[in-house]
DNA sequence: CCCCTTATGTTGACAGTGGCAAGATATCTT
DNA sequence: AAGATATCTTGCCACTGTCAACATAAGGGG
């Protein structure tokens, strides 16, 4: 079995950690299973990723490069459509990641302890939150605003669609099994809040 | 050593459980440690819970009571003031929960499995639910809103404040040692989204 | 070409975990 | 008083992450 030398384990145990991911989840997956899958022994990790935590973060960038680009995407694909549209529909865009991508959305904000020191994290999550942002930005042409009331503005909007995704992926893994309701994947429009609130 | 027939080992071990979660975090609370922690053997949480599971599932029937009792208290502390301003008032109660009990935020909303079939935890986090839609019905008062509409709008207003909660405590849990930026601490005013989005 | 260094993978061990089974002890019931 | 039951302990198992020691392969300089 001396099958020494991979030639690229370090990605093919993140390409085995997403599958087991994906079949396990987070909580079910493990460092010796990742190595099982990738077909080498449970200490081979060791060498490519300080810890499972390393591993965990490396991960962690992968989703998170992944996710700015689905929003990247969909932010050209509506480029030419007004400000407000553009913006629902990316947000839009954020739900449907945490729908169909929903162990990779856990692991980007759950509270699993990642390397958030690791400059690629931090690279790729910042990238995340900067695409978000750039969407929002359009929408403060019109209206006069000082840097700080922006900045309050762009979290409200960011926290919006970000609690909708979670509370919705509450709400299929806790409840998921039994009825899937679809009505709820699309975000509702934002004017049900003007309305509500002015 | 023959300390037998503890008396109310229950609630000593959810007690401990509390204190241990304060301390380690979640994913550092083990069954062992609280076992250690109330002064009995490894093995005899098991009488009283089926399993980690269960134990994590009773101490979130804890949490959402007393996140439950939180917005109770403070809607009634300010119900006598304008619906708009009661709204914003219980939601920064949302927000200073989740600052104040991070730990039990997390164990209420975090993937972390639970027993959602629980019957007390049923109706503990559904009475949470309630307790916050409670505060954005008057608002639809003045408003013609089918019943459908409304649900999303109250699913809208549930979001964005959860939201903030989940995105102030990922900042705090991964970058809070270096710097506290207590200005987050105060949900800013949902007069912004409206200024943004009308 | 050979040898030495380095990188990569394996094996074995250790402490920690949740969970189960069997035994010990205290309380309850009759 | 005595058997039944609830509660707690001890011991064990499989599994985990991590470390140390060893084995193998690749590369580099004489």
């Amino acid at each position: 079995m001396g099958d020494y030398h991979h030639g690229d384990l370090a990605n093919a145990l993140l390409q085995s950690a997403r599958v087991v991911l994906n079949e396990k989840g987070i909580h079910g997956l493990s460092l010796r299973a990742c190595a099982a899958h990738a077909g080498v022994s449970h200490a081979a990790p060791a060498h490519h990723f300080k810890s499972l935590r390393g591993l965990l973060t490396e991960l962690a960038v992968i989703a998170y490069d992944q996710f700015t680009a689905a929003l990247q995407t969909e932010h050209k694909r509506v480029i030419h459509e007004p400000p407000r549209s553009r913006l629902q529909k990316v947000c839009q865009t954020y739900v449907d990641f945490s729908i169909k991508e929903p162990r990779l959305f856990e692991l980007m904000f759950s509270s699993i302890p990642l390397d958030f020191e690791n400059p690629r994290l931090k690279s790729s999550s910042s990238k995340a939150y900067q695409q978000l942002i750039a969407i929002v930005h359009p929408l403060f042409d019109a209206k006069k605003m000082d840097e700080g009331r922006r900045e309050q503005t762009e979290i409200l909007v960011w926290s919006l669609v970000h609690g909708y995704a979670c509370l919705l992926m509450n709400e299929r893994e806790r409840y998921g099994g039994k009825y899937s309701d679809t009505s709820k994947e699309t975000l509702p429009d934002f004017g049900l809040l003007v309305e509500l609130l002015q």
